[in-house]
DNA sequence: TCTGTTTGCCTTAGAAAATAAAGCAAGATT
DNA sequence: AATCTTGCTTTATTTTCTAAGGCAAACAGA
């Protein structure tokens, strides 16, 4: 499945302003509405867009720290990284987790209120999940570039 | 500026769902289209809401790699972040950057169609960069998280 | 306590947008 | 050459958004 420069416009457009009316969006791309949004429909049943979401300011909602851990387990067993697994994907705090190759197991990102939320959260959940033998933390002093858009053309 | 329970429920509902109507919106809360509107309105005016957007699939557009990486600067002058920062916030691969306190100065979260791609990122792109001392590169192998919503609640 | 004001919600009506149907033309298929 | 498919357009209906007006409860000051 092939997309062409229509579609990538589309995309393109869509993932910095999602709330976009369809017919602004086809008054931009040079198309009528209704092909724009047979477009679009076949985008999302094809796989491309996987939903919509609100870009919420973190600092506004009181979560002005954050943070990178990376994470070592005790034995990395299939157990262990599956409990590990189920146990960060319950913890709200954590907004990424990824099992990655190299000199340790697990990159956690997370964002929370200040440095007494993250002593608490590390105690409290990092620490506490089955098998983990060892954290290494990096606060965040300045976000430089924030979830960009995926380079689509 | 305080948040009540149903502010939240919006923020909550929004960010997993950006592009439901208003009317859908209104019923899920309990309140008329109307109001959560007026809500809605003033939650962008304070910037609780930045905007809204798509949510693409990274390996439906041929981006499978997702990589991370230490980055440490040669001098750590005012001149050598500011020009850093300015490189990298121009190139599309780098979703993220972040200057962290700790062990390096930099984590750059990017995301490249394959190994290949990432061997020309990293020599034409990050090494080339300004006072790019030492890289080192972490290959996510699997994502655990990806993305979570904030916590609103 | 009484009065005026603000706040947050509601309903209603007019404007705008989304959706579905029908048709048309260029290119592919047999 | 005839038919089918594809991708677009226009039009009409339904749905949603938006702005106006009004109501009642909470609040402030005399």
């Amino acid at each position: 499945m092939e997309l062409d420069r229509i579609d990538r416009k589309i995309l393109s457009i869509l993932q910095e302003d999602g709330r976009i009316a369809n017919v602004e969006l086809a008054e931009r791309i040079g198309l009528s509405p209704t092909s724009v949004g047979e477009r679009l429909k076949r985008l999302q049943r094809e796989g491309f867009v996987e939903g919509y979401g609100a870009r919420l300011n973190p600092h506004r909602l009181g979560l002005g720290l954050l943070v990178f851990v990376e994470v070592l387990l005790d034995k990395t067993t299939p157990e262990n990284f599956d409990r590990f697994a189920r146990a960060v994907k319950l913890a709200p705090e954590v907004l990424e987790c990824h099992m990655v190759a190299g000199g340790f197991d697990y990159l956690v990102k997370a964002r929370l209120a200040d440095m007494t939320a993250y002593r608490r959260f590390l105690g409290e959940t990092l620490l506490s999940m089955p098998g983990v033998r060892e954290t290494r933390t990096y606060a965040v002093m300045e976000e430089i570039k924030r979830d960009a858009p995926l380079p689509v053309g």
